[in-house]
Formats: structure tokens, sequence, C-alpha cells
DNA sequence: CGTATTTCTTAACTTAAGTGAACGAGTTGT
DNA sequence: ACAACTCGTTCACTTAAGTTAAGAAATACG
């Protein structure tokens, strides 16, 4: 489990033992099982989470309706908007699955920058990249139609088409569960 | 204008009268026409942007077709996918007014952030901090229709609606310049 | 100036997504 | 084993966006 954290941050930094033990020493992991709700809309926490199996989900409640904006797999990593401002939360996150992550707080994250300045330049590495994916996912999303973006993501993360529930699904590609029944027998049909 | 870029820092880190002109001696700003091709779709490019006055437009061009994805205006700062890895540019950026704005390559990153650690924690900040927010743009991109999307730009950033012209303000909305025309025809409509 | 070009709007028609309802398959709980 | 529920699909209908085309308004330019 350990060597799967320290497989990720190897790429980024090289890590004495020292250092391993000074993370391990802050007990991050937790195993979470399916359907468990990490955060709700309305709490304020100041956890970090980074996915280590399974899988996690992030979704608003608008007028009733889950509209599901995200999901989080194996080394990904995830700060609620709300643990950066302080500020209750706006959306929920939940377990799709039975996960294994770690969860980390800002303190934890000081103590450690201000002991090993590495991690600092490993975090903002880290940050780049995921900002420069972020705005490519964007982008993608924004000059695709819905099919489009359904045949993207059949490209991208095949596996999460089977890991997560269609309607769940239906609403990461902002769309409702009927019209993505309905475009996927689309599909089908073109292809013969 | 030097100051506008120094009052931008110092919401992060405090900077010494050294530091400044270590920044200044960079010479980094530069003064664009309207029009300017800042990067165009192929080309490799290492260099960073930093608006200190004026709008500058990333585009893609997809069958023929522009699609506008983002607009940077006043302290708003792009790093392009391509620099950060080297590839051929998939997009293009030019100036949709008179811009006044910094250019800055990894390599002066580099020196500076050896020279003076605090860069490296305002950049680890401010990456954090684009990365909430754009997280924040696209779940709020995702959950919402064209005509509430149009409707919270009006909210969230009015001038910019002035600023720029219609069919560029529809792409960046994911629709067409004539089902905004239409959208905003229905929005005055219902107000009446 | 006046002409050319770009930009915005309007309209008629097509296509695809939203809505509400119904149904069957699979799951959960008792 | 049965009832209750969830989930995915399908259908008929509504609504909104895409498409094509035309014309008005604004802008650029010789």
């Amino acid at each position: 489990m350990h060597n799967i954290l320290f497989d990720f941050i190897s790429k980024y930094i090289s890590l004495t033992e020292g250092e391993k033990s000074a993370i391990l020493s802050l007990d991050l992991f937790r195993s979470v099982e399916k359907g468990t709700i990490l955060l709700k809309e309305g709490q304020k926490s100041q956890d970090d989470y980074f996915v280590l199996k399974g899988c996690i989900r992030k979704y608003y409640i608008i007028n009733g309706e889950e509209k599901t904006t995200a999901f989080f797999t194996e080394m990904e990593g995830l700060t609620p908007y709300c643990v950066k401002y302080n500020t209750p939360s706006e959306y929920f996150i939940s377990c799709v699955e039975d996960t294994i992550l770690t969860v980390a707080n800002p303190d934890m994250g000081v103590e450690i920058n201000t002991k090993f300045p590495k991690f600092e330049i490993m975090c903002r590495m880290l940050s780049e990249e995921l900002l420069a994916k972020q705005r490519m996912d964007f982008d993608e999303f924004k000059t695709s139609s819905p099919e489009q973006r359904y045949l993207n993501l059949l490209q991208s993360r095949p596996e999460l088409i089977q890991r997560v529930p269609q309607h769940q699904l239906a609403s990461y590609l902002g769309i409702k569960p009927q019209s993505l029944s309905r475009l996927r027998a689309r599909i089908l049909e073109k292809k013969s």
C-alpha cells in the first residue's frame, strides 16, 4: 500500500528512508467502504484526499438532482475547494467503490513542507501538471458535443465506463441518463 | 506598469528591492497590438504570458472553425500546454485588444526560483489557487445550460461581454453565434 | 466618403437533448 | 420468496441548439 504512494512521489522527487518514515508517521492511510460519504454539502473540512485504490466521486445536488462533475481513481488527488478557502463545501464526495486513500490536512502539509523543502517543489510541479491537465480537459469538453465527449471518454478512460453507474456517467458528460442511453444506441447503429 | 506586477506578487509574498530589480532585469514587459497572434497551432514555444492590461484569447481551429476556450484579462496568466511538455501547440493565442503583458520562459523561472526560494512558494500557491478556480469553473460549466452559463458570465465577468466579439463569446459558452443571439433575445423577452 | 468586410441578428428547418412515463432486470431487505 | 427499490432502456412529446441562408449594422480601408 505504502509503495503505491512512494512510487507516485518518486515521479517528482526522490525520498530518503528518513523522509519516507516521516511520511508514514503521519498515519495517512484510510480504508473506506463503497457508498461512504467523505464530505457533505455545507460541511467544513480540512481533508485532502489521494486515491491509492478505488474510486471517489464529486457531485453537487442542484434542485434535488445529483450532478456528478468528477471521478478520482488510482493516483489521483483532490483538495476540496472548501479546504483551501475554509468555507462550507458546495458539493459532496462519496466512494463509488471500496477505496483506499490517504487523508491529509494542510497542517501536515505545512509541517512536511517546512521540514523537507523538496516537498514544496513537488507540490508546485504537481499543481502545475494538474492545472495543465484540467485546462486540457475543460477545452475538450467545451469544444465537443455530448456524443463526442462520450467517445473521447471511451478512448481516454475506458475502465471508468465499466466502474461507474450510467446515470453518474451521464451527468459527468453533462447530459441526462436517458440521453446517454439514446446516444449509445445511436452510436451502435452507426457502426453497423 | 511594473507596479501592476508587483502589486499582484505582493498578494502572495513580499519582495525586497533587490528582488524587485532582479525581476526587472529580466526585461519581461511587452506591448502587443490588437490582432497579433502570440502562438500558432503546431508551433513550439517556451513563452509564459501574464496579462497586465488588455485581453488575450486562446482558441482552437477544429474543422476550419474557431473554438475559443479562454480569455485572459488583467492579472491573469497562462502557461501554454506546449511549454510544459515541449510539444507543438494544439491551439492559438491572440490579442483581443492592444495588450501589455509579461513574457517569461521556464529558464527564467528556474533561475529566479533557485535564487529566491520564496518564488517557489508563490508558484505553488498560485498554481493551487488557479487549479481550484479552474475546477470550480469547469463544474459550473458542466452543471449549467448554455442560457445559465451566459447569465453566470453576466454576473461574474460582465466587462468581458463588452470587450469581446459575440461570436467568440458564443464559442466560449460552447454554442454557435446564432444560438447566442437567440438566447439573448429569449432572456430579454422573459424579463418583460 | 463609399465600398468591402466583418459582425450580429432573424427566420425556417433539422437534429439532438430534456421531460415524463412506463417497463423489465437486477438488487436489497425482510 | 416476495415486496420495494434502483437502474438502465425505450417511447412520445417538448424544447433548445445546429444549420443554412439572408439581410441589417458596424467597422475597416482604399
